[in-house]
DNA sequence: CGGAATCCTCTTCGATACTG
DNA sequence: CAGTATCGAAGAGGATTCCG
């Protein structure tokens, strides 16, 4: 194994970038930000990535602890956080909240997942509208389940169905992302036509909305 | 020129990779956000960058608009960053937050920059204690000056001295070093001895210690 | 079938040499 | 001083194969 590649320099971005500066290996941070994943739940949200960097990167991360496997008493094992890496989440977010202007509204073909909704929430959020706000908000994206619960200011988000909620969104990908993600269809509209479908009080959807920039999700 | 390889994925995070996840890129922000540099500025400070490496990253970074050569009209050319490119400042602050229980104290042989200092006491500033506070805290690092100037709880630096200024640290680097960076040298020991320097107000330098996490700087 | 190791090709990096 | 040119070395990407 050749001395890995690092920048030499006593400041801690470089030293950070030393350990999850290379390609992909952020990525992977924030796929795992959204709860434990196994090897090719990652290869699908990574297209391209290849199966041995893949491997290499989760070895690298496991042996530098960020990532551990998770034991094997649960269901299947698979890769997660420790807390060392979830102490990322504030960077991921900074850098994902930056580049939220790179985010051009014609999609193109890239790939998109319900998932990235967990850091792409976080940057959006506006503290500062939440205050006094205690609600859960239920999403149902697809197959993907995720929730938002708003509490202290905070935004704290998860995944699967919560045991109680204010409100719950039913919406397949494609109208989520024309609705939510790049703008080109009205809100109203997906809800006239049956394509976004809500569960619970409407009002707490609406105080949803207000918590994010323009739209919410 | 081949197509710039990218992630091809509609998330924030990825774009923002896109941009500056390559190698040395967020080194080459990070030394702009402490002022405007020139090439050769640039090169020592990244050492092992290799000159055409150097160079294209400084040419991508000016076409994708998040740096721009200063106006002629100043003394040298030089690359600066944009509005867009200093936006940057709170991603790198949270990395480098992140990364800095990776600063192990025996600091080997890294390289180590006085200008770096700009980051890092962003990444250790403690708000919290900083209320109700203006002062400025002027350094003198071998050849290099700078500034911190709390205001409004906020952290804002610099690079020069200031025109007024609470109080004046004068230091060579190595015990610099010695005293806030690895800590093999007591701050007493420092001041007695003459390696530090202090001029104006020693409450303020107080002060200032205060405003960090372990010491100050 | 999920989780990798192997092989091979292509791109990028790094160091040095060279030019305006 | 500010880059460009060049070239060997390292890393990335894709396919295939192996292992449990």
């Amino acid at each position: 194994m050749p001395p890995k590649r690092n920048y030499g320099q006593f400041c801690s971005l470089a030293r950070a970038l030393d350990l999850v500066g290379e390609r992909w290996t952020l990525l992977i941070v924030r796929d795992l930000l959204a709860g434990p994943r196994r090897y090719k739940d990652l290869m699908d949200g990574l297209p391209g990535i290849g199966a041995n960097l893949l491997a290499a990167r989760l070895k690298h991360l496991e042996e530098t602890g960020l990532v551990k496997r998770s034991n094997p008493q649960f269901a299947n094992k698979a890769y997660m956080l420790t807390d060392t890496g979830r102490k990322l989440e504030p960077a991921l977010v900074a850098l994902a909240d930056w580049g939220q202007f790179l985010l051009e509204h014609p999609q193109g073909k890239d790939l998109w997942l319900a998932q990235w909704n967990h850091l792409a929430l976080k940057a959006r959020f506006k503290a500062e509208k939440a205050a006094g706000l205690d609600e859960i908000y239920a999403f149902q994206i697809g197959d993907y389940a995720y929730y938002l619960w708003v509490t202290n200011g905070k935004l704290v988000t998860g995944e699967g169905r919560p045991p109680k909620f204010q409100c719950l969104i039913t919406m397949e990908p494609e109208p989520f992302i024309k609705v939510f993600v790049d703008g080109s269809l009205e809100l109203e509209e997906a809800m006239n036509s049956g394509l976004l479908e809500l569960e619970g009080s409407q009002e707490a959807f609406q105080r949803c909305l207000g918590l994010f920039t323009g739209e919410g999700g």
